[in-house]
RNA sequence: GCUGCUGUAGCUCAGCCGGUAGAGCGCGUCCUUGGUAAGGACGAGGUCAUGGGUUCAAAUCCCAUCAGCAGCUCCA
């Protein structure tokens, strides 16, 4: 007998062999026709599974995130058989799914263009509304292997695959795909009106460019068409929070022709900007750092010492003068260690902690730029520590802390923490790579924080802890950086001299929190879709009158509110008051100031506020002491 | 860098199976002086990314280059 334990506790018997579908059915009508799954023993299977013995089992449906999963999957064979059924030439590589849909990735020499997907989707639907069962084949890894001769990208499939039961899924007659499984029951389970196909793009066979470039289709699947259009409205307001289509909206900075990937900060820009590097620097002198600033040109013989030119020449620019041949730096430390250098050193001044905003070039391939977040020109908020190598972790450990205090200022909190090993092309021992390695694990469990392994991905001279953050569509930026760095001291002979007496090599830490200024004012606009808290607005208070008459109390208002420092405008069109405010509310302005005879009279403003319909009148004075201290106090909040 | 797509007014876009350019917003001038999410009129503004080609004729078709977008790869 088979013995099934539900979820509920209750427990099902049959006779052994009944296979899942059949004890859904036992539990109602309704859930077995709901059904696309099962969980036998925590382990996913197909609902014609038999089931012997004693387990425990679960019904999955699309109630269930692995439902949804599932319905994906078999989504992306349906669109295989589409796509193949369309251009027969088609040869199928591998078609997983991903956050929120799939893709499969087919060999065709003919490319799919966006004015296909109509086809493809039709063609899906036909085949959904055919209503075929998903049947499960298994064969052993030779018979496998037989079947997918001539199909070098099935047979590499069926090579990585683990186990030797090799299963394919045949869908209907026509179309059968090597697959891991399982897979929902039958093509109808899918909502046709639910289905869409997003994009193409291509993708390198393996991930590795040095393969043959295939045609990534993407697709999504919901649970009806009511999600798919939450979903499409979704990433339409994700795109409206695009720091690219906000920059331009704000006009704080734009991109020319005449300097790709370099941008130009406007002054609404640059006004954020001063105010991140502000108190940037009233956060590092609180960390007792000094700041440096060292030339952008430097000699070429200092690339050569640093490492640069063997392991880094390709990401850099070079001029000549003089017949002599300068780099323009893509990297603050080599110049940093010209600074330490520049006087003798005792263990006494340790750490030391030295920042530099410092201007770096880094030539980037054509396809990688995206807006301010990859640039080739860019301010790194760099700083280098030396020290002695028992203050590594509490160092590191200030470092962190320095990060989670700066970054907790602008809000962010969901960022992840990545571990950098040891990369191929690198400088230094094995022996001290592990011992940097592992300090920078170690301070991190000290700090008690979340991480993962980034196997080999370390910077050529040492191994990195590397802050994320993700953009307005889910893509990872790197933001701060903490590297450890035994070789390059060694390579420009630093020295301290240590309480023995004795000259000594000092540890160098590479740290940068913002990691780009450009980069974070990018993210920071899409992670307050433009709206800024008042302190780093751009335009932090516009004035409105209701009419000319009331233009001179506005401008003397405008010259009150100057001399405390605020960033202020005035709209003196002749624009009604409603056409004013609407401009104000798109310019994202926190606080309008509406004034008219009335207001002129009592010394005071009618103040608005941005993404509200909400007004209260207060004295001036009133309105300046508050403010200031949500200004102080950094508050993302606004009110009177 | 690779694959695909795109490039028309300051911005967003229409026009594109060939017959020398349009809208909305913005901008300027004028009327209007209006109390909380768009008052009105008139006007200026374009070598249709750049360079070739096909054609009697190219924004439109073809090629190349440049730039941008999406993804892949890269981000040491």
């Amino acid at each position: 007998m088979a013995k099934v334990k539900l979820p509920n506790g209750a427990v099902l018997e049959a006779p052994d062999g009944t296979n899942a579908y059949q004890f859904a059915e036992m539990i109602g009508a309704g859930l077995a026709r709901a059904a696309l799954a099962a969980r036998i023993n925590d382990k996913m299977v197909d609902l014609s599974t038999p089931i012997t013995g004693e387990v425990s089992l679960q019904i999955i449906t699309n109630k269930d995130a692995e439902g949804i999963e599932m319905l994906r999957h078999s989504c992306a064979h349906i669109m295989a058989e589409a796509i193949c059924s369309l251009w027969p030439k088609t040869r199928l590589v591998y078609g997983p799914t991903v956050a929120d849909g799939f893709y499969y990735d087919v060999d065709l020499d003919t490319p799919i263009r966006p004015e296909d997907f109509p086809k493809i989707e039709s063609r899906m639907a036909e085949i959904i509304k055919a209503d075929r069962p998903f049947e499960r084949i298994e064969m052993n890894r030779d018979e496998a292997r037989q079947k997918m001769a001539g199909d070098i990208y099935k047979l590499d499939n069926i090579d990585r695959a683990s186990g030797d039961v090799i299963s394919f899924y045949r869908q209907g007659d026509g179309f059968m795909d090597l697959c891991r499984g399982p897979h929902i029951p039958r093509t109808g389970a899918v909502d046709p009106k639910a289905v869409k196909i997003m994009s193409v793009a291509g993708a390198y066979w393996h991930g590795d460019a040095s393969q043959k470039m295939l045609q990534r289709v993407y697709g999504t699947v919901w649970r009806n068409k009511k999600e798919l259009d939450e979903h499409i409205t979704r990433l339409e307001e994700a795109k409206k929070r695009d720091h690219r289509v906000i920059g331009r909206q704000m006009d704080l900075f734009s991109f020319q022709d005449e300097g790709p990937g370099f941008a130009f900060l406007h002054p609404k820009g640059m006004a954020v900007w001063n105010e991140i590097v502000d108190f940037w620097r009233v956060i590092h002198r609180k960390y007792e750092y000094s700041e440096i600033k060292t030339p952008i040109l430097l000699n070429e013989s200092l690339w050569h010492r640093s490492g640069h030119w063997d392991h880094y020449k390709q990401n850099m620019y070079f001029t000549t003068v003089d017949d002599m041949t300068y780099a323009i730096k893509p990297m603050n430390c080599p110049g940093g260690l010209l600074v330490y250098k520049s006087n003798k050193h005792s263990y006494r001044e340790f750490p030391m902690r030295v920042a530099e905003l410092g201007l770096v070039h880094r030539y980037e391939a054509s396809g990688q730029m995206h807006g301010l977040v990859r640039v080739r020109q860019f301010t790194q908020d760099d700083a280098h520590i030396f020290c002695t190598p028992d203050q590594i972790e509490s160092e590191v450990i200030g470092v962190i802390s320095l990060v989670q205090e700066l970054y907790s200022a602008f809000g962010f909190k969901d960022y992840h923490i990545e571990l950098s090993t040891k990369p191929e092309d690198h400088i230094g021992s094995d022996e001290i790579w592990e011992v940097a390695t592992n300090a920078l694990a170690g301070a991190l469990k000290h700090k008690g924080l979340a991480y993962q392994i980034n196997e080999g991905d370390g910077a050529f001279y040492g191994p990195k802890i590397d802050f994320h953050i993700n953009d307005c569509i889910g893509r990872s930026w790197q933001l701060g950086t903490i590297q450890l760095d035994f070789s390059m001291p060694m390579r420009f002979e630093a020295t301290y001299t240590d309480k023995d007496n004795t000259e000594k090599t000092p540890v160098m830490l590479h740290r940068a929190i913002l990691g780009s200024l450009e980069r974070f004012l990018g993210i920071l606009i899409e992670h307050y879709a433009g709206n800024f808290p008042l302190w780093l607005a751009p335009e932090q208070v516009r004035i409105m009158p209701i009419s000319e008459k009331t233009n001179d109390y506005a401008t003397k208002l405008a010259q009150v509110l100057k001399q405390n420092a605020f960033r202020v405008s005035m709209d003196l069109s002749d624009d009604k008051i409603g056409a004013k405010i609407v401009k104000a509310h798109g310019d994202r302005v926190p606080y309008m100031l509406v004034v008219g005879p009335k207001e002129a009279e009592q010394n005071a403003v009618n103040v608005r506020m941005r993404q509200s319909q909400q007004t209260v009148t207060v004295p001036v004075d009133q309105f300046i002491a508050k403010a200031k201290e949500q200004i102080a106090q950094k508050s993302d909040q606004l009110g009177m």
